[in-house]
DNA sequence: CCATAACAATCAAACCTTTGATTAGTTGTG
DNA sequence: CACAACTAATCAAAGGTTTGATTGTTATGG
């Protein structure tokens, strides 16, 4: 009574997956149904985990989700001209100059000119952003500890070693990257 | 000369995950340096794939991602009322209000009051609806399938199982979800 | 040495997302 | 039956994204 082929009215997020990928198998018989299965639960795990994170941890503090990865970024890497921070973080020039008048406005990140090229802009954390910027991630990877611990250890270290090996099949196929 | 830990300056968006991983290993001993390299990985290799379907297959075609993904829980579990797409979709109820005037707009989206109860708006494809995520989802899944053949199939079916549990941990634990 | 091409950042317009009100309709209970 | 509680959709404001144009700076080849 619950494990049949849940027809559209008992669907949920999660069941969502199985039924697309029947439906649309039988009504496309020439589609790779097993890629349609992989792309879709890579979306919705992925989607799922950032929406946790954002919503738990980052909003609440003040951050958004891509005010985090800039923030993040340059307290790794930290400082780096905008156009590095854009490569490094996988967002476009504009996005992060665009994001960036929101860090600076909330006093989180500065711009100064770079010496060597009159372009170019230097960004960097202030002292406010590097506080803020590791209280929150010490948050963030609490969360994130409580994903990974659904995996034993060497789960995920498979898991991580399928989705390197998904992303190298990548750079030598022709997929349209920004980098 | 290549394979030496990098340093700052000559990180890409795929070495950035190591050299993340072991400094904030480095200066945060207390955190979980594997639950970082985890999610750090997962979303950077589902960013990758979205922004390369949504600028290679939809975009070209003229629909965002959004756009696509109403489309085809429509054309999946087909006729629904608003409150439905969201869950199936993912999406918030207002998020789907607004992305259907565009869909509407466009002629691919129709809405009509629900006879059950006059709150509701039922969504379906038009013709055009139909037409259009046919052919939009056959080019999404050639697409797809360039992503997958970098993994055999028991990878794939590995990959697919451990992101699986992921998620079904996320519904036992405390994450918090949209649905 | 100077014209042209390349490049960094920003701007502009259109779109999508979020949270928190608001409006309208439904349901349950005393 | 009336009223309170709840629910569906939409609205509003603030923020983030994209592509393509613009502005200013640097590099290059004739």
């Amino acid at each position: 009574m619950t494990a049949e082929p849940a027809g559209p009215d008992e669907l949920d997020y999660l069941s969502f997956v199985d039924y697309a990928v029947s439906e649309a198998g039988a009504r496309l018989p020439e589609i790779d149904a097993d890629a349609l299965r992989l792309v879709l639960t890579l979306h919705r795990v992925t989607s799922a985990i950032v929406y946790d994170l954002e919503s738990a941890v980052h909003r609440p503090r003040g951050l958004s989700w891509p005010g985090f990865r800039v923030l993040f970024v340059l307290w790794i890497a930290g400082p780096l001209e905008s156009k590095r921070v854009a490569e490094l973080s996988g967002m476009s020039r504009a996005a992060v100059s665009a994001l960036v008048n929101t860090l600076e406005r909330d006093g989180l990140v500065s711009r100064r000119q770079a010496d060597h090229d009159r372009r170019a802009v230097q960004l960097s954390l202030t002292d406010t952003g590097r506080e803020t910027i590791v209280g929150d991630y010490h948050a963030h990877n609490e969360r994130e500890q409580a994903w990974a611990t659904t995996l034993d250890p060497a789960e995920r270290a498979q898991l991580v070693g399928l989705l390197e090996k998904l992303m190298a099949g990548a750079a030598t196929a022709a997929a349209k990257r920004r980098f």
